[in-house]
DNA sequence: CCGGGTTGACCGACCGTTCGGTAGAGTGTA
DNA sequence: TACACTCTACCGAACGGTCGGTCAACCCGG
């Protein structure tokens, strides 16, 4: 994505219209330093590192900018837009806890197998905030957590919901999800759409009860042989 | 742990036997570090932030250290003893598939929580290190991610595995488990055995069938009201 | 010729690391 | 006991380098 490594400095095209409108080159500059950030941490990536990919100078993306944490920021608020916008809202009109639940998992790990979800990496990089940013930013990573924990109370309350305390079943969900970004490859042999489905059934399970699969319990054998070819 | 806030820098105590044998005091600069470390980061953690957390100088560790990325190679290094000591090896002996599966699960987290496990977060900044001690650490965690794979594949042969490619499955396991340390707290409120309990629960059945809880499927209810008090 | 966009030069702070030096305990010798 | 020497442990200072960030000047389309 975004790959422009024998690209001049600046362009110097004569071009009635920018090229650039200055909101999409902010929004470039965001979107290089997180592409960099994500895969080389955000102490690991100076400033020159994002300008020779924007193509500028450092000193030119300040004009852009107010600084490196204001861009962890931007970008952790990003993310988490994103999830509020594609996971969080959807999942809040949902009544059913249990089709509420799942539409977390399926949306999230949608999410980051099929957008550049890897950005959900650096809402890690907690300690690199400013405290007051810190403060926002755990709020609303604390609004989702509370999401997926009162989904699980309501289940257990239906008696849905396995022998466990609910915060255990959500930490553990938000720790399959998470995982995912650090190990999906593009590249990699796995379909989006076989990881998905495999991952729903992982992560649902692992919280609800009877989820013995009933409709797929056919051909068990024959499944079972063609997934060891895969493997090894 | 290893909290000595007003200590003078040097111990000026006549002492036939020093304070610190050499190998304990380097010892000690490695714990020191790798809490600090895992707090704040491998980047964001400066040389002085270790020293005087030691009570050195920062020219004074250099006289037990090769230096920065050796001190993070040798934690990573010294993580992965204790999961080969403590998970790998016991599990290796396990004939039983499913035996050996809640095994690691219960070992590792075990470890987690009981013992400074937090040293696990450190094993995900592979890039801070040489190419050569990277080799070797992605070696290590290979053969235990293998091991997962493997008995993964065992569970499937035997029918109980769930309809899910053993790759899934693994990273999801290892994703729950190594989030872990991320939020568990000591002075939490939720006990280790508890947590310990739940989380050998969720993951098993994350991947496992027939997992419906038959055995504690007793008082639903009466528990679900009473993990209610806990949470909100 | 005005002014937004961009630059190269530069700043102070801090980085990991090295080096010369030294306090003090141990050791050998007389 | 006294002195000379060695060695370990450690420090102060400084190294070359990079960091995030600033600024006066310039370019160029309007």
């Amino acid at each position: 994505m975004i790959a422009r490594s024998p690209l001049p400095k600046q362009a110097k095209l004569k071009n009635a219209t920018p090229i650039w409108r200055k909101e999409d080159r902010a929004d470039h500059i965001y979107r290089v330093a997180a592409e960099i950030m994500c895969e080389k941490g955000y102490e690991a990536t100076s400033m020159n590192d994002i300008a020779d990919a924007v193509g500028l100078t450092k000193a030119g993306i300040y004009h852009y900018i107010r600084g490196k944490e204001d861009l962890l920021f931007e970008i952790m608020s990003y993310a988490m837009d994103m999830v509020d916008q594609d996971v969080i809202h959807p999942a809040q009109e949902i009544v059913d806890a249990e089709e509420r639940l799942t539409t977390i998992v399926e949306r999230h790990a949608k999410r980051i197998l099929e957008v550049g979800g890897a950005v959900t990496i650096l809402l890690e990089e907690m300690y690199a905030l400013t405290p007051a940013h810190r403060r926002t930013i755990r709020a609303r990573k604390r609004a989702y957590f509370d999401l997926v924990r009162q989904t699980l109370e309501e289940l257990a309350a239906e008696g849905k919901l396995r022998e466990i305390n609910p915060v255990v079943g959500t930490f553990s969900l938000f720790g399959m999800i998470s995982w995912i970004s650090r190990w999906y490859r593009r590249d990699g042999e796995l379909s989006p759409q076989q990881i998905l489905h495999d991952f729903r059934e992982v992560a649902v399970s692992a919280v609800l009860r009877t989820r013995g699969g009933a409709a797929t319990r056919a051909l068990p054998a024959a499944r079972a042989a063609l997934r060891k070819k895969v493997a090894r």
